[in-house]
DNA sequence: ACTTGCAACTGGTCAAGACGAGTTGATGTG
DNA sequence: CACATCAACTCGTCTTGACCAGTTGCAAGT
């Protein structure tokens, strides 16, 4: 039953206490919970109430809701950890990319769709990349599976003028993937900059990763730089944050 | 006006329409929306429709909802960005600790309360640690301010058996901080790792860092190893993803 | 000129009811 | 026994209607 009286919104009162009993494992994962009717009437409330209280705990990332058959307690998720060592040079030369190391490594199959296109650089791209607006950019569009499933996103853009004659041009770029043909063309790779955020997916992203309600995106821009300082390519990454972590590790000089 | 026979829920297309005309900047940053029933009347839907559509794009951080006003489209906010260097011996060395250091560079006045209290280890804080469940450790629990607003949550864990008889059992930790003293205790730290995540925050944490609706939280773990490997220090860091970023940098060895 | 207070707006909450659509299991039929 | 069907569940969507609670501006009073 809810307190009328204390103000706190009805459906709040009941989110509230099934998240107090999911957390106290009164629900345990996966178990379904009462059905929006049984709740309106232990709650006493109308249906569209409990209907509030349901979704708000469904945006917290706390159940998921299936049509026909009911609310269940969403189990905890395996994280998987990507660690910064997927872009050394020994496992960049050992394969194609640091997408195929990474599942190699964690003994899943992966694959991966790229579209290749050319565009002119707008103002964020030109700043990465230290060229003028419009210049011309090599695109690779990149959708990467893991066991079948989308898993991340990845967009990256070079400066044409770097890619012209080079296999980065074509959706096959060949053994050790594009950074090996980066350092063939004699464009050696000085350093690594990642800059992490998050935010929620835009509708096209929870689609296509298949995001459950309430999980946000890391979302990853990685710059590689020429030992000279001069950026070759700036990647935007996106990864559901319920599936990935990433881990960066630095001595403390 | 909505299309009844697409299939597609009325209350989505609303959203649809309203984020298409957002992004074309038909409606531009701050611009007061019309109003629910305005929207009754356009799109010849309820209010109840109409209402469900705006919280769509409330929960993707489009817009913000302010009762008694309307509605209004977010503006994009300033991210800051947090660089690993922030964390450099020398930037240690000279001041109070991790966060004033980065107030300091951005040019903001910092403060923060600090609660330090004791607890056993429980199995996620014993493995980052490598001790041993239950083994009692330091705990200082940190709500950081820029110019006010609560910009940050950290809690830092240390094994007892290594803050005993240091300042890090105080509030007050001292010129340049934690670090610091761990140091002076002959604990010199040879390495840092970061594992990065992102979720949706709690409702404590939303009320506490006084987070818009739809945004999530950055979650940062951060352990500090001696130069042997023996784990020192975890430090859960929760930031608002729409106010920070993390920046890595490493060279491409 | 200033203040008070009252509309008239805004969104916030809730009810009751209707119908659509997916899922499941029991039941009846071959 | 195997299978198709249907009934009874589940959540999904949408409407009408009501009242509450902040905000704001204007008008009446001081």
């Amino acid at each position: 039953m809810v307190d009328r009286t204390s103000g706190v919104p009805a459906f709040r009162q009941v989110a509230a206490d099934l998240r107090a009993k999911i957390s106290a494992g009164q629900y345990a994962p996966g178990v379904r919970l009462p059905s929006e009717r049984e709740l309106v009437d232990t709650y006493g409330v109308s249906r569209p109430t409990v209907r509030e209280a349901v979704n708000l705990l469904r945006l917290e990332g706390v159940v998921d809701v299936e049509h026909g058959r009911g609310v269940f307690v969403r189990p905890p998720s395996n994280i998987h950890r990507l660690a910064r060592s997927r872009l050394s040079r020994e496992a960049r030369e050992r394969n194609q990319g640091a997408f195929l190391a990474e599942a190699a490594a964690q003994g899943f199959t992966a694959s991966s769709n790229v579209k290749v296109r050319f565009e002119q650089a707008d103002a964020r791209a030109a700043g990465y990349l230290a060229v003028d607006p419009g210049t011309e950019v090599t695109v690779r569009d990149r959708v990467m599976r893991a066991n079948g499933l989308v898993a991340q996103l990845a967009v990256s853009r070079l400066p044409r003028s770097i890619t012209r004659d080079t296999a980065i041009e074509k959706v096959d770029t060949g053994p050790g993937g594009a950074y090996a043909r980066l350092e063939e063309a004699g464009h050696v790779i000085g350093s690594f900059v990642e800059h992490v955020g998050a935010r929620m997916p835009t509708p096209d992203e929870m689609t296509l990763l298949q995001l459950p309600d309430g999980v946000p995106v890391v979302a990853v821009t990685r710059v590689a730089y020429r030992a000279d300082g001069v950026p070759l390519e700036m990647n935007d990454i996106v990864l559901p944050a319920n599936l990935y972590e990433l881990s960066y590790e630095w001595p403390a000089d």
